[in-house]
DNA sequence: TGAAAGACGAGACGTTCCGGTTGGTAATTT
DNA sequence: AAATTACCAACCGGAACGTCTCGTCTTTCA
């Protein structure tokens, strides 16, 4: 597992199969959300792919960094699509994060999206090595739009200068990641309301600036 | 795995083996802070226990299982003993929060109790029957103390009467839960107290009663 | 008191899946 | 044209699964 052939032959990337890639990505996200990840094999992936197990040990060390790079490849296309971007900043902060949170929302209800970050996030939660690289590539990035919106209102004085933004940024997220992951309570539009009205509460500015 | 056999004799609880019972379960929460939940196996608990494995698959569906029974026990015995039952109610609620969510940071960084729930939580995420279990039957009853705590908190009038207490309970546990299983940043009592302090001032009424 | 029932420890069994390897094929480079 | 290299397919030991069969021991009941 750990050790590493010395003759470990890096295999040319450009010479890689562009098709082969997809299909087992395509073929990874189709399977988790039909088996669960537990239920998921790199045998199964191979073979819905029409792809030799080779090719698959060949570029990723495992199932999971499999279903890593495909969470990637699905938010980047989702990126590219219709989703957004940047943040919205329409200078109503409450309103802007209802938003952003209501459509999180909505992505957490939907299996082709929620069934392999759920994989990811419970397999990371075990192996830490996985989860430092889920918790970088795919929920940093996220949680960066979220505070630069925050530090935006900040700067416009809309929030409390002394407020940690990233405390300020988990305060808001964590409720209803909590929610998806352990399944405490049905995860709605007006949950993702009230947190943001409670937690901006906390750290809004007594008065409107100016 | 799904299909339950239709003759399955049902196992005559009053005639089981407390000793048995206790070795299975001692031995899967050793083990599981040894190795870890992915390489934990039912044969290595039966072997530690001194067991047939044919009694552990004539108690529990599931490695998960056993573990839920596990930290179930560890939870009871932590009652029993030095631990808290009750929620500490001096009248000042930011600091009986923090003293509670401070001593769940400490719980949550020693490995004893944090490997077993940890493991449980990830896979109670991705097994929906067993994340209900866990839920219902570990994460509820904290909840409970803190909910009851925050409703004597809003009779004294300290929370504004228009609070969903649990809103406010998952706003508070939330953000910790979170750090620890994704890892996203330190989790140490400053990051209790802040949350604390945060969240209340999101609920709290603006002035002190009376 | 003796026999039946049932849980127990130990471990063999067939299955599934893993992770790695080999062989033959197709495609690109030289 | 020849060599290189990724590709698909197939096969191999090993680990763990879940079921089962023993012989032993305790409990229950006739």
């Amino acid at each position: 597992m750990t050790s590493k052939n010395p003759d470990a032959k890096a295999p040319d990337a450009s010479r890689r199969s562009e098709r082969s890639r997809r299909a087992i990505l395509d073929a990874a996200l189709a399977l988790v959300g039909e088996v669960g990840y537990n239920r998921l094999t790199v045998e199964a992936i191979a073979a819905r792919a029409g792809v030799g197990k080779q090719t698959i040990y060949r570029w990723w060390p495992s199932k999971a960094a499999v279903l890593l790079d495909a969470s990637l490849a699905l938010s980047g296309d989702a990126a590219d699509g219709g989703g957004w971007t940047g943040f919205p900043d329409t200078g109503d902060l409450a309103a802007d994060l209802k938003t952003v949170m209501r459509a999180t929302v909505d992505e957490l209800s939907d299996d082709t999206y929620a069934a392999p970050a759920r994989a990811l996030a419970a397999a990371g939660a075990t192996d830490p090595e996985l989860g430092a690289r889920f918790t970088e590539q795919l929920l940093e990035p996220q949680l960066a739009l979220y505070e630069a919106r925050l530090r935006s209102a900040l700067e416009s004085g809309h929030i409390d200068p002394g407020t940690d933004l990233r405390v300020a940024v988990e305060m808001l997220v964590a409720p209803l990641t909590y929610r998806w992951l352990l399944r405490t309570g049905p995860l709605t539009h007006a949950f993702a309301d009230e947190v943001v009205d409670r937690a901006l509460a906390g750290i809004a500015t007594a008065r409107e600036p100016d």
